[in-house]
DNA sequence: TGCCAGGCGGGGT
DNA sequence: ACCCCGCATGGC
């Protein structure tokens, strides 16, 4: 067994970012406690940076590497390279997002690896906010990756591989019927050996074209990967919830909902999708049409499991 | 305790 | 291009 050293070091130069909150945005106990954060810096895990709410960063790994690129990578991963400016500028003047974002105007989105981004479009499909997030937990957990960095334990996220040995520890960690798409998508990353510098260089709609091909993929789970994987922002995930929030919301169909959305977030509509989560909690439908009638449209502090503090629970 | 939920594909029209 | 149904779980 390698042991995990510390190969960079250095502080988070922060525009206005606010790093416990990007930290803290659907995130898991073992990759963030509060005061430090763990993300992984590559497909194998051989490369994971810690960072503190502070913004002093170390970046660990088993063999000598190029801080230059993997420094890049953790200012992508928290969103530090993305200029808001536009969609600060629309969110305020937006009925749904301008509390949030008055609020939080440091939020940015954590991005993840494109494999784990399709598992993470999969549990939500067809479930609630919690029973999806429940399963991802259980599914790291269960797949048992854990390191140790130093005196700090965390947990990689299953690689493909794992999911193929191992396929029965899926439905143990409650994905139900989801669990073939799960192993299909670990199946069609090793099989095409997917480079998403590539990909980055297709059109949006492309990719999702690309993703679709897997069966269990559909339009939602493509495009909340471009979103969370890609920062592809063009083509919104539109699901059932967010549907008839902005018919109810903008007063028009939910066949015309997903225009609309487009026609006011443009470029950062899949942003918009996701934005949109925290600031209601991932409350369950009715309850977020009762919030958003009461006008209580940012995340309330409670003790509860919600985008914010799930990291509490889970 | 029966519902039923931030999708999806397959089979109908 | 539509509409409709079943689907594994876990939570209420």
């Amino acid at each position: 067994m390698l042991e995990y050293k510390v190969r960079c070091r250095g502080k988070i130069k922060g525009d206005n970012a606010d790093l416990k909150l990007i930290l803290s945005t659907y995130n898991f106990s073992f990759w963030f406690n509060g005061e430090n954060g763990f993300i992984q810096l590559d497909r194998n895990g051989n490369v994971i940076a810690m960072i503190s709410i502070g913004g002093v960063y170390r970046i660990y790994s088993c063999t000598k590497l190029s801080c230059k690129d993997h420094v890049d990578k953790l200012y992508w991963s928290l969103g530090l390279r993305e200029n808001l400016n536009e969609f600060h500028e629309t969110a305020l003047k937006d009925p749904l997002l301008r509390e949030f974002i008055s609020k939080y105007p440091g939020w940015r989105l954590r991005s993840t690896s494109l494999w784990w981004a399709l598992v993470v479009g999969v549990c939500q499909q067809n479930a609630s906010f919690r029973q999806g997030w429940k399963m991802l937990y259980n599914i790291v957990k269960n797949y048992g990756r854990k390191i140790v960095l130093e005196d700090h334990e965390t947990y990689l996220t299953p690689t493909p591989q794992d999911i193929i040995e191992k396929p029965e520890l899926l439905k143990k960690s409650g994905t139900g019927y989801r669990w073939k798409t799960i192993l299909s998508i670990a199946h069609w990353f090793l099989e095409h050996n997917v480079d998403c510098k590539a990909l980055q260089r297709s059109k949006a709609e492309e990719i999702e074209e690309i993703l679709k091909s897997i069966k269990g993929v559909g339009e939602y789970t493509a495009r909340l990967a471009l979103v969370l994987a890609l920062r592809r922002y063009e083509l919104p995930p539109v699901d059932r919830w967010l549907r008839k929030i902005i018919s109810v919301v903008y007063g028009v169909s939910e066949k015309e909902a997903e225009d609309k959305w487009v026609s006011i977030w443009g470029r950062y509509s899949g942003l918009a999708s996701v934005a949109v989560t925290v600031a209601l909690d991932a409350e369950p439908l009715n309850k977020a049409l009762k919030r958003i009638g009461e006008g209580k449209i940012s995340p309330i502090e409670d003790n509860k499991i919600t985008p914010l503090t799930m990291w509490k629970y889970l």
